[in-house]
RNA sequence: GGAUGUUUAGCUCAGCUGGGAGAGCAUCUGUUUGACGUACAGAAGGUCAUAGGUUCGAGCCCUAUAGCAUCCACCA
């Protein structure tokens, strides 16, 4: 007997640890079709959140139904060595502890990374743990894993000979803070509060001036250049002439360029070649000098004279000073512009021109284009895959880090010559370059090189490519784009056939949850609150595909009684039909009406559901059972199957047994993917079951005829309409009414007298084939229905009018419709003949008031 | 500047290829009905952002406008 209350804690004991242990997570069963994801592997950081919870459960709802299916799931578990992110805390747990990552040296610090890594990736198995998902952990990857190393080192060396890799000096975005070199994705830019300051510089050779605008004085000793507009009537006639830069007294060129915007500014720009990436393709255009003004802390250099070891924004503030001082400057402006930011440490970034490695990305982002077969769902997101390839600028894949692959390149130590290799290159002439390679360069190559690949091996032949990728719509570019085109690179292949995105969680009011707003929420306090289950239900259902979500504690609790309502439905059949209880064939044909009703409901359902699950629709799948749950099976069907129960007619009693039963466990295997847990609990409490619901089989739906089932339609409603009556009438809900029930030409179904009385409560019940009652007279379309009552004349001439003016409105549209030629002519038949069907009825339903 | 999403009940959101507007929560009324008060029975609540258009028919398609959100690019 189960519990009078679902207790989630009790629910999920244990259970996990059990299906792990009889390896139900473990894919290879060859004779079934497979079904392949891998996770997206989650950083070795810290504690995974709602975000990953939501992702984790959207793969886990599909691994179990597509099991359920029949298919041999394989769904590999990972993580991810995260190169800055991590780094950059274990640097923070030294400093905490008082040593840097140069005091421990390389070998030293990577000890501390990998035991930090150990550290979280125990606390992340034990989340995963907790959410239920069902990872195959027999394979089990990491992305510094020496196979996946292997991989890595051949994709490099591969696209170097191919020269698709490259170093080369380029302006790079620089994280001062934690020393790297940045992608360009990995910069977030904001907008800032910041100053605008105008100097005069002054034009050699003239007692006049050039007025230059800049938001970045500590640059000016990297300039080289001041640049006009070639048609700027102001200006146009300075080309050639020379100025004074305010910072250093250097004469400048003035130069011509319609780069630049006439109206931004002054019209008049600065150009520091190594310090911006736009004045540094002016540099390149004009043959001009690269001086860099910053060291690799963003400390003024050698170049910047006295300021030489200023903090850039000390240098500033003096800088500004002293021209002030001299006379120079004209004004300040307070403004507000994008600042780039470090994704990781959220300092600002420095634009510096850096010798660093590349991916070259026009031929592979053309190949992506052109060949990427993969299926985005929603398919708008595919919109934003080709957008950001279409534009996708070389991807600066080196950084200055340790925690990594590191970089396959061997420098000649007197020639600078270049060896890449797959293997280490002992020649003691050569030295390993000290980069590692941007995170995102191994995990492009998740989907294969987890699967064994640059080898043949069985798993890669057989979950390659793989069937599903899910994510969030925020790592498309990070990710998803890079894994398509190293696939049709590397493998011909794309990487997956589907990819689901998803959208972000944020809290109640809409924001995105963030450490420094302090609104995240932990998804473990929500579990220890309402169960995993109930969490899993929330984040799931109730939003359209690719849209966000915010996390709204009610609905949690919402999810958690809708549980509740399986567990007690269950509970309560399977209190009725006992632990012993022997199903008896279910024949559709010799079923009585509510009997018949109630499986043809539960077909469609199964149907519907069924349909919304293969199309990764899981909020629109649940929407279907959730309706045949609470209003087809608990509140009319369970309700109704009680009097039945309480007959004499054992046979049919244990028919309705049966179909309980049986309705029973098509829920719990159609709820189990959504809530794994309560699912396994239920379905080992039936009466017969096999040693766990991870190794039964979806319900398939059957398809009954429907015929002389209004009957059944209308009985639901003559009780809704009687005990809308006592509501309308200030009566009790148990006041004993009398009702005449008529009918046309077929008696209604036996006993629907003995069901009215129960459920409405009714004390005389008449059937019959005529009747002159005077009570308030409800019409449906077998059957009619009278309640007799000591109503007021005037209450039935209300009803009476209601009713005529309804169903006149309703003709009046019907005929409205069908008299319209064109109406008739263009609509599709069905709905033509719908509308002559309903017409019909309505007129005699008017006919009958 | 470019792109995408969004605007539906008090709140949070669904609404499949166009064919009579839905859920949860909140509100109101009633209920010790023999699974469930984490419940049951009912009620109230909507110019589907605005303006045009297409169509026999528009929440859904098209155009424009406005608000909100996000992403990309630029910003001396």
């Amino acid at each position: 007997m189960l519990d009078k209350r679902y207790d989630p804690k009790k629910v999920e004991e244990g259970k996990y640890e059990n299906w792990k242990k009889e390896g139900y997570f473990t894919a290879g069963d060859l004779s079934k079709l497979p079904f392949s994801m891998v996770i997206p592997p989650p950083n070795v950081t810290g504690k995974l959140h709602l975000g990953h919870a939501w992702n984790t459960t959207v793969q886990d709802i599909t691994a179990r139904y597509k099991k359920l299916k029949g298919f041999d799931v394989m769904w590999l578990a990972g993580m991810d060595h995260a190169g800055i992110a991590t780094q950059a805390k274990v640097e923070e747990k030294l400093r905490k502890e008082g040593v840097s990552r140069y005091d421990l040296g390389r070998e030293g610090f990577l000890k501390k990374a990998w035991e930090w890594k150990a550290e979280y990736a125990d606390n992340i198995h034990k989340q995963w743990a907790k959410m239920g998902l069902m990872l195959d952990y027999s394979r089990e990857r990491f992305t510094l894993d020496e196979q996946l190393n292997k991989a890595v080192l051949h994709v490099f060396k591969t696209l170097y000979d191919k020269g698709l890799i490259y170093r080369g000096e380029r302006i790079i975005n620089y994280d001062p803070e934690l020393k790297t070199a940045l992608s360009n994705i990995e910069v977030e830019y904001s907008d800032d509060p910041g100053k605008f300051f105008y100097f005069k510089y002054p034009i050699v050779g003239t007692n006049d001036h050039l007025v230059v605008a800049t938001t970045r004085p500590e640059t000016m000793f990297g300039d080289t250049a001041v640049f006009v507009n070639p048609k700027d009537e102001r200006y146009k006639h300075l080309i050639g002439k020379t100025v004074i830069n305010p910072a250093n007294e250097e004469e400048i060129p003035i130069m011509g360029d319609e780069y630049v915007d006439i109206e931004f500014g002054t019209g008049a720009m600065k150009c520091t070649p190594a310090h911006d990436p736009n004045d540094f393709a002016l540099a390149k255009k004009y043959g001009m000098k690269f001086i860099k003004c910053m060291d690799l802390e963003a400390k003024m250099n050698e170049n910047c004279g006295k300021y030489k070891g200023l903090d850039r924004y000390e240098c500033r503030d003096a800088l500004v000073k002293q021209i002030e001082k001299d006379g120079r400057l004209i004004k300040i402006e307070d403004i507000v512009h994008q600042v780039g930011h470090s994704e990781r440490s959220h300092c600002v970034v420095e634009p510096m021109l850096m010798k660093q490695w590349f991916v070259k990305m026009r031929p592979l982002a053309e190949q992506a284009l052109n060949k990427s077969e993969v299926n985005f769902v929603p398919e708008r997101f595919n919109h934003t895959f080709r957008q950001w390839m279409e534009n996708a600028d070389d991807w600066c894949i080196s950084r200055q880090l340790w925690w990594g692959h590191r970089i396959p390149a061997y420098y000649n130590k007197q020639t600078g010559d270049i060896i890449v290799s797959e293997t280490p290159v002992t020649d003691p002439n050569y030295v390993q370059d000290e980069d590692v390679l941007d995170t995102w360069f191994s995990s492009a190559l998740w989907p294969f090189a987890t699967l064994g690949w640059p080898e043949e091996t069985p798993d890669f032949k057989r979950y390659f490519p793989n069937s599903l990728l899910v994510t969030a719509y925020d790592i498309i570019f990070f990710w998803v784009s890079r894994m398509i085109f190293d696939s049709l690179e590397f493998t011909g292949e794309s990487p997956f056939k589907d990819c689901l995105i998803h959208g972000l969680i944020r809290d109640s009011q809409g924001r995105k949850m963030s450490k420094s707003l302090g609104n995240g929420i932990d998804p473990i306090d929500v579990i220890d609150k309402y169960g995993v289950d109930a969490l899993r239900y929330f984040l799931t259902t109730g939003s359209a595909p690719g849209q966000d979500i915010r996390y709204i504690e009610e609905k949690v609790q919402a999810s958690s009684n809708y549980l509740n309502k399986i567990w007690n439905s269950a509970r309560y059949v399977l209190d009725i039909v006992g632990e012993n209880f022997k199903e008896s064939d279910i024949k559709f044909d010799e079923l009585k009406p509510l009997e018949k009703d109630i499986l043809v409901k539960m077909n469609k359902t199964i149907k519907s559901v069924e349909n919304y699950m293969d199309k990764y629709e899981y909020s629109m799948a649940s929407t279907y059972l959730y309706n045949f749950v609470y209003d087809d099976f608990c509140s009319n069907y369970l309700e109704m199957s009680k009097v039945a129960l309480n007959g004499d007619d054992e046979n049919y009693k244990n028919i309705v047994k049966s179909i309980l039963v049986n309705i029973l466990k098509n829920i719990i295997i159609m709820i189990y993917p959504f809530a794994p847990f309560i699912g396994e609990e239920l379905y080992l409490a039936l009466p017969t079951h096999l040693k766990s619901i991870m190794l039964e089989s979806y319900p398939v739906a059957k398809k009954y005829d429907e015929k002389g089932l209004e009957e059944v339609a209308d009985f639901y409603k003559m009780i809704t309409d009687v005990r809308n009556y006592k509501v309308n009438n200030k009566l009790a809900p148990n006041y004993k009414l009398n009702l005449v029930v008529v009918y046309k030409d077929k008696k209604p179904f036996d006993g629907i007298d003995t069901y009215l009385r129960r459920f409405t409560f009714a004390d005389k019940i008449e059937i019959t084939k005529d009747s002159n009652s005077k009570g308030m007279k409800f019409v449906y379309s077998a059957l009619t229905l009278y309640i007799d009552d000591s109503i007021s004349e005037e209450d039935l001439k209300l009803k009476k009018e209601k009713d005529k003016a309804f169903l006149e409105a309703e003709i009046a549209r019907c005929k409205g419709m069908l008299n319209n030629p064109n109406f008739v002519n263009k609509a599709p038949k069905e709905k033509i003949e719908l509308e002559k069907q309903k017409l019909a009825q309505f007129e005699e339903k008017l006919k009958n008031l």
